[in-house]
DNA sequence: TTCCGGACATGACATAAGTCATGTCCGTCC
DNA sequence: GGACGGACATGACTTATGTCATGTCCGGAA
């Protein structure tokens, strides 16, 4: 059962990383820091000045309350730039960046990347839509974490994850996360993502096989009006 | 106290509209609407294939449940830009435009919009910012919604409030809401607005004079850490 | 002045979700 | 092949917040 981190989805950003090209971070004075897997990349407070893409391994953008608790705002993975919402508006990190495994990070200073954005305006639209995509994400689970129940919360997440899953989008699909990794995303604790779950598999919305939760395409489908 | 409406804060964006000057909307193709107080410029689920300007009059970004439970994303004011993040993503709008007094909104087509982008960097530049402030507010409010209590709820929306308010930010801060208009914003209850803050109160974190809140600027500060 | 509606306030009770304790299942590692 | 740890599961009890009912205050309209 850990095979499973393999397919995490992207909820930092998007299904296929457009990303700032390797190429041009180097040619931008972009520096590269190896990470070792359980530290942080920068901690909530610290000030934003440099933007951030992550080369190898995978980042958790992660919340924490001065009672420990968690909320996973979102992972990247290789390709996918983080931490830039703060670095653009010039404030400092909202949240912490902690790499799950050893992993390495590009850090391009702010003149620099503001040239480089510049001098590419393809790479800066990809970037805006990439911001988008995000803002879109949080947008829906805000309003859900704020006025929905866990169930709905969990449907909504699960609908919004097989959105962004590669592959056939009416068939099955297997939510790759644990009942705890769903719970740190949904502000909700195991115990009720557990209870949930298993509710909602007795309504018949999803299965589970072998502990793993199967969202139907079919009759769990969609919520688009038009 | 209906006088307070008009220093409302502009959550969606930033204290200052940075926006898409007039003039480069007209000689694109953009279309000026007119939206009446109280109907909704788009709802949630209607596909996004337009770059909106509030050109006068406010508009908010609303959640709805089922049950009729309200969330509100944020407010808009003229000069702002709003629902960009679906149209950049692609995607149906996740909440509803509302306008909440006469208003009237410029229309851009997609193609229109992105050769405008094009043509103007630092339009692009300040549109990334612009995402940036909200993408910063956003993560800021779901880690409080999902792992934190009313009170720690209510004291980091008001930080953030003084933070983007124009003026001295050692000076005391009136907060320019009402306790439903906190709720709503907060995932919680009228009741449970008053009440907490009655209980802030009482502990001295803040003062209320004449019904409204006072923040004050010196013992309530900030909590950055460098 | 009086009336009215919106905002603020408070008590009593209901409940979804949190908390705590325990237990099973099942891979992985020695 | 036995021990161990992580993930899943379930019962019993607690609690923060929601819900409902009702009341006061105050400014604006008539």
């Amino acid at each position: 059962m850990t095979r499973e981190r393999d397919d995490r989805p992207a909820t930092g950003t998007s299904r296929v990383a457009p990303g700032v090209s390797e190429d041009l971070l180097k040619s931008h004075g972009s520096r590269l820091i190896r990470v070792a897997g359980g530290t942080t990349v920068f901690e909530a407070g610290d000030s934003a000045d440099h933007f951030h893409v992550l080369k190898t391994g995978r980042v958790r953008m992660v919340s924490m309350s001065d009672k420990g608790r968690e909320f996973t705002q979102g992972w990247f993975e290789p390709g996918e730039s983080f931490g830039e919402p703060p670095f653009f508006a010039q404030v400092p990190y909202p949240a912490t960046a902690v790499a799950e495994m050893d992993s390495t990070v590009w850090k391009c200073a702010r003149a620099d990347f503001l040239r480089l954005l510049q001098e590419n305006p393809a790479v800066h639209l990809a970037l805006t839509q990439a911001l988008s995509r995000r803002l879109v994400y949080k947008a829906l689970m805000l309003g859900e974490i704020a006025i929905e129940e866990a169930e709905h919360r969990l449907a909504t997440l699960f609908r919004y994850l097989r959105r962004i899953a590669v592959g056939v989008p009416s068939a099955d699909y297997r939510i790759p996360l644990t009942r705890q990794q769903l719970a740190d995303m949904t502000g909700l604790r195991v115990e009720t993502v557990i209870r949930s779950v298993k509710s909602m598999e007795s309504r018949g919305v999803l299965a589970i096989v072998g502990g793993r939760i199967i969202w139907n395409g079919k009759i769990s489908g969609g919520t688009n009006k038009r």
